[in-house]
DNA sequence: TATGAATGAGCGTTCATTCAT
DNA sequence: AATGAATGAACGCTCATTCAT
């Protein structure tokens, strides 16, 4: 009279590699994404995606890897995405529209992954997520002023003269990030003047590709 | 009348405490910035500044503790550099100009600070820079194409019409950080449709705050 | 049929839980004996144990957590072994007679147990014992004396008439433990007066017990 | 116009050796008896002394001396104490009397220096109080419930008969305390049989000294 | 194949102790 | 004589990683 053992449990089932990769990125992103790389734990990601921690080696490789999986895998769907509405033949500024909506549309459906990707520092704990958010809500407060103080005096009829609150604060959050890109860019990129770098920023933040494309740009006071 | 110099003490001159905490605090910014928050070490700390680990935790306190103090010390220098040129009187484009200038002013001269503010995750041990560069890369390439093919189509002669390989890079990086960021900021107000943001940014970057505050605004091309 | 020992392997050999437990936490009472609290260290234990640190923490957690296990099992152990012989229907004095031979079985047969549970600070690196047991000695040679003399004076044939010095210097150890432990039950219940408390243990070490309980009772010299 | 400032503050007044000793003694009493050697620092003693860490070492060594220094002191107070009333011509129970109002004496009014004398390590951080204070105290209701029986079936019109719960309580009290002491004394004498020891701790519980002087003793009941 | 059980290596932190002034 | 400032040495604890089953 043997027992008939049932099928033990529902958290060891052979399952083809594909899945179980998938199932182990899926709990990496997550994890990830709420505590930053280091202080994520392999013991949380293989009890998240519920296998055990040698699977999660004999998977996906070191702590290492596994991270730069979901930075590639995440990374792979954003530029898919961006890329998937590409039209060349469309005029520029309808392609960089669609470009913005695929992305902002990613960045909605993935939060996670998008956290992974753009936050692996400040969610790190979150310990001084404070600090930093402190400070970055400084400066776009100084831009955020400026704005509202620029469309005081200008045409308030239409533009951003309608401009809520939330729209001078959205973008002085883009200008604060694109000058902290260019920041960055330029770290890479050492050898020109400063000059140079914040008179390209402030092109764009001025006049916009529309007008730069059409031969306006925006000069120093000193040069006028 | 020639100076006497003191026997230079083998490590720790007695110092007044308001010297030693920049010491240890310029120490503890070059090794944040080099390494991250996690990836460094209090040892590494204490041996750059070039005093040992107790006095470490007597001037500054914990790890954290520290970390905040850099991050304080860099964030107000940095606001202060900011500040230090506003002018209210001046016209926006104007302040904009001089906000601009004095910001990356601060990143030139205070590299180590900029990255311990803005890189905490990417520099963490820079293992993962590579990969987050290439993905990064990828899509100022993307946007870097799009504004040459619009260069191309637009006025030559003049604006960026003259544009060199550097400019369109800049432009691009600089348009990606303002996506990143505004996708952080909608992270936080995640009530808006995603047209709405999608908008928002979109007339940035076409139009800039020159045409919005006169009115001029871009319009999506089905609305038109 | 010789039997097969499996190859004895280096070091850790895979051990149910309950086993591994109670390993760690025979060498945790060994060396906590030895060295007190904070004079034992981790390292220690976990090498007697034959175990890494990790386990150590995986099975009791932190060095706290682990001494108040020892003290626990200890101290059941040491009321199991009381409790065992109990009999409530006995006399008193022979209940009493049960349970001090239990209490002394147990000292004798767990003495690391004992030292963890009563000698966790003298025994802190045994670095004051020293000190502290020439003191001891002086009081117990002063009631020793005292008792030779009271003894000398009495009835030689009988009872401890025919005391050794062993005899008199337990004797004389057990009143100066009463009396300290006295001492610091009124520590703790400090409204008494002093000839209170003190009558109280003249009482017990004069008349005893049987005196008290058939209703005879020292009085001061000064009261009678 | 010179400032005349005044001799540098209380703090560093220079002092006879004898009363600065005692000072810091005082101090490191206080100090020792609220936190138990390992846990008490030299830095709260210093500053509780009102003197500098150097100073410290300069009058009293290292920690331990200090700490031996400290037994030393309060161990011959308490001695001296005990001893002053001693008169070798009055009759044994008058003399242990004495003693016994001494020594509680000497408790009541220098209860820090009992602390150091009697715990110096329950005192350890106090972290382990309850823990041991929970099994001391099943231990004395396991013998107050005992006594508490062995009363009401005895005279209860005298004697202890009239007992309070405190009486019982702190009887019980010495009781253990008595076993205790004399488990510790067996330990460093461990060639008795136990049943000797625990005929000796049962003869002075039931019959106290007076009975034993007098040459009457407890016997077990099979020896009856 | 899948895992409970195991560990090497390192980090943050704290102290008793002592120079240099 | 007196001290602020300094350090060597250790300890508790955790984590990524891997056997042995």
């Amino acid at each position: 009279m043997h027992a008939e053992e049932p099928p033990r449990a529902a958290r060891a089932k052979r399952l083809p590699r594909a899945v179980r990769e998938r199932q182990i990125l899926d709990a990496a992103v997550a994890v990830f994404a709420r505590h930053g790389f280091h202080t994520a734990s392999m013991d949380e990601i293989s009890e998240v995606a519920g296998i055990s921690k040698p699977m999660l080696y004999a998977y996906l490789g070191s702590k290492e890897d596994l991270y730069v999986a979901c930075l590639r895998r995440e990374g792979e769907r954003l530029m898919a995405a961006i890329e998937a509405g590409a039209d060349p033949a469309a005029p520029p500024d309808v392609q960089l529209w669609r470009g913005l909506r695929a992305f902002f549309g990613f960045v909605a459906e993935h939060a996670d992954g998008w956290r992974v990707l753009h936050q692996p520092a400040s969610a790190a704990g979150g310990q001084f997520a404070g600090e930093l958010a402190a400070l970055r809500g400084r400066m776009i407060g100084l831009v955020g002023r400026l704005l509202v103080r620029a469309v005081s005096n200008g045409n308030v009829a239409a533009g951003i003269g309608a401009a809520t609150r939330r729209d001078t604060d959205g973008l002085a959050a883009a200008l604060v990030g694109a000058g902290e890109s260019m920041a960055d860019w330029w770290l890479a990129h050492p050898d020109e003047p400063v000059g140079v770098v914040a008179s390209r920023l402030m092109n764009l933040a001025w006049m916009g590709f529309g007008d730069l494309v059409e031969g306006r740009m925006w000069v120093p006071p000193h040069k006028r």
